[in-house]
DNA sequence: CCCACTGTTACTATAATAGTAACTATGTTA
DNA sequence: TAACATAGTTACTATTATAGTAACAGTGGG
């Protein structure tokens, strides 16, 4: 939890964000002593941050158990945030698009610090299918992980190095800096990046990475998944290099734009 | 802004989500007057609030112009939410299939209050493409409200009809009291209702109510859309009357199971 | 250049929260 | 059945966070 001494710092807010976070896919369910303990509250405090947000609808509270949900206001405001999110409606069609012509599954994200932020994904019907992660700190596994990695700039790249060797997802996943290393010094020549099973056995991705054009920084990445029945790298890399990086500089554009 | 003054409330959390939630799809920017006004909150109080946020990273500020949208945080908490709500996995992979053996636009919706809330949609590639509202109050114009009305209780249902005559959103759109309850008395006993483009132009729809069992109190409804150029209103019944009762059933069994 | 507006900061009375502690309810173990 | 453990709820204040006023700064338009 992010603190801040400051007096234009609303701390109730915070904490409450907090709480209202615990709740996620695996975790749909929870007691208030857990909610206490996780976010680091005291059970009073907790009690009447729980209890704002059933009272507002954020939450519902089982009479019998206690255990506490998240309610349908909760559903309302989740959707209207993402809807909110003014770059999605911007890329949306794009992806859509592309997708369409090559009925190819298409991940976009952003990148945060050091993590990657689901923004928009679109599933070809016959992809393999995997629960995607909506953050992801395994940057050194992912396609759109390398192909951000290979247009960081150093002290970033440096950062995430320290934290090396990463952790192994598939027998393919690279734990090595110096194999990483190579890797992304290729992948920002050639302006694709590859994904060989490395974060799913049977999924091969190939990756771009999105720009800021105007401070020349690198605002996410996208990635095309495809199952290793159907394509080799080699295959992936001839059908579709050209298209992924030209939807990256497409959707670059509006990145650049939308943050100017 | 719903107000409580008990001691376990906190006032803060609640004018904080009412900010955050003043961003949506036709909002993605605003300034902080504007968000003062819309709030009720005095100007310093929505700064402090705005502040936090900012700092928390669900608000980004644009340095030269303030103006405020929501950042990568927001999108992430948004996702994580609507993940978090426990009835959309259970509803989803039943949706999804029937969705797959007829290829049309299945939308579910929940009822809270008056109003109808999206819970899961999924498109039919071909159908024409509408804005789909998050939450509706227009339970006069569609399917799902329809069959939402058909079943709520006596109360509850003389509550929405004191607002009559309702919105004409289309010239099919139904705004007589008198028509609807006869229409919805009809829906009752069949089991499903239909929308012939009283929502929007060219789109007719079939719904039927979702029902927690063991309360006997609606719960929501879905809806299969389809457009007027490929059917009718008698062939939408003889395709799929069958079906969407059969799914409504079948969900209903869950929403049952959830709730208790 | 002035005006009107938005955003930011300083200041303090007031109101809200944190934290302790006691109590209740529920379920578990001996 | 009693004792115990655990989770949730409430009462009570000291402390501290917030609301609101007011003044100031920055910006763009006329």
């Amino acid at each position: 939890m992010v603190s801040d001494p400051n007096v234009y710092f609303a701390k109730t807010l915070e904490k409450g964000l907090t709480v209202l976070g615990l709740f996620d896919k695996d975790h749909s369910r929870r007691t208030l002593s857990e909610i206490s303990r996780l976010a680091g509250i005291n059970k009073t405090s907790t009690y009447r941050l729980v209890n704002t947000l059933v009272l507002l609808g954020y939450l519902s509270k089982n009479a019998r158990s206690k255990a506490l949900r998240l309610g349908p206001k909760a559903l309302l405001f989740g959707h209207t945030i993402v809807q909110g999110y003014e770059l999605l409606h911007m890329v949306k069609p794009l992806i859509d698009e592309v997708h369409r012509l090559c009925n190819v599954t298409i991940d976009s994200t952003l990148v945060d610090g050091q993590t990657l932020l689901a923004l928009y994904r679109r599933e070809a019907s016959s992809t393999l299918f995997f629960r995607q992660p909506l953050a992801s700190e395994d940057l050194h596994a992912r396609a759109t992980g390398k192909a951000v990695l290979s247009r960081m700039d150093q002290s970033d790249l440096e950062t995430f190095l320290a934290k090396a060797p990463f952790k192994k997802i598939t027998p393919n996943t690279i734990d090595q800096a110096s194999v990483l290393l190579r890797q992304i010094e290729e992948d920002r020549n050639r302006g694709y990046s590859i994904n060989n099973e490395e974060y799913l056995q049977g999924l091969i991705c190939i990756g771009a990475p999105l720009m800021n054009f105007q401070t020349g920084k690198v605002a996410g990445a996208i990635s095309f998944d495809l199952p290793t029945t159907e394509y080799t790298i080699e295959s992936l890399i001839s059908t579709y290099a050209g298209q992924v990086t030209k939807l990256a500089n497409d959707i670059s554009e509006l990145v650049t734009m939308n943050e100017s």
